[in-house]
DNA sequence: ATATTTACCATGTTATCCCGTGATTTCCCG
DNA sequence: CGGGAAATCACGGGATAACATGGTAAATAT
């Protein structure tokens, strides 16, 4: 389960830090397999992270989706469905929670060298701060905490 | 399992490339044999690919869809169905994934000299951009990745 | 016998993974 | 509440394995 907020910039090598919170959860989700999961989010301009375990849900997700379809008598196109959800992409990240992201990805998420995690649950969000300081009512909170992480970031950055 | 995206151009002896992996699911699928199975989707414009171990769920397959059509009062042909299914071909590819697409394919598939392929969980989709492009709603992730793994492709071709 | 295809090998290059070090935080006990 | 020890974490660098690519030999077919 995903909750709390993280924040980090890319480093040397292109490679940005999955806060250890998160870390931690993805590692336990995975077996101790350090691969995090990372799909774009179907409706925001931010990718979704998440570990292993989840995959497990996703054939009893298609089968409760393909039943509900059915009692309301509407279309359900499973291998399209299918292909959504399994569509997230495998990248492994370090002992320190470093991991490189496709270059796609940063296109997918609109993200640039700046990421803020945000915790959902069953998943989380990553964004581009900017991004996210354009959503409207009810991301108060996330906003405000990515405003502190950053300013954060950047004095630790600057105190070298 | 196959989740992910990738892209491949066609080589100099007419080969593609198996994304890594793609490649190392279907080899493990397959009890280390380096055999791609492919088949035309029976829907869309594209191909399916999977990995040997996939046959033995064939015949839940069946039923599956046997139940789904009998719910909804449609016609089901599950000999026709089976012959779908069990009508894939056996296409070997080498240690770093490249395989010579039968000619009957790129007729079934629709493809030229530029694939791409979408993981869809038990079996992954390979795809003429071209043709991906047309199709509509629920498509436009994989569209968007498409579109980026084929200009990084180009790109890496033109950096020589 | 020759041409064509297929499978395998061998090379250079890139990216991935892992270890060591220093800094920071946390936690516990004084 | 303050100080100290231990664990956790950040960061840089380097060894290693994976990958892409071109070539060569064998097998098949014509």
């Amino acid at each position: 389960m995903y909750s709390g907020q993280g924040f980090s910039l890319i480093g040397e090598k292109g490679r940005f830090v999955l806060p250890p919170d998160f870390r931690k959860a993805v590692r336990d989700s995975g077996q101790g397999e350090r691969v995090l999961c990372l799909a774009k989010h179907p409706r925001w301009k931010c990718l979704t992270g998440f570990g292993l375990s989840r995959v497990e849900e996703f054939e009893s997700e298609l089968n409760r989706e393909e039943g509900i379809a059915l009692e309301r008598g509407l279309d359900f196109d499973r291998d399209l469905r299918a292909q959504q959800l399994y569509g997230f992409a495998r990248v492994p990240f370090d002992d320190s929670g470093r991991f490189v992201l496709p270059e796609r990805f940063f296109k997918l998420g609109a993200l640039s060298d700046a990421v803020f995690f945000q915790g959902g649950g069953k998943m989380f969000t990553i964004w581009n701060p900017a991004e996210l300081a354009k959503m409207g009512n009810g991301w108060e909170d996330a906003q405000e905490t990515c405003a502190d992480l950053a300013a954060q970031a950047q004095s630790g950055k600057a105190r070298k």
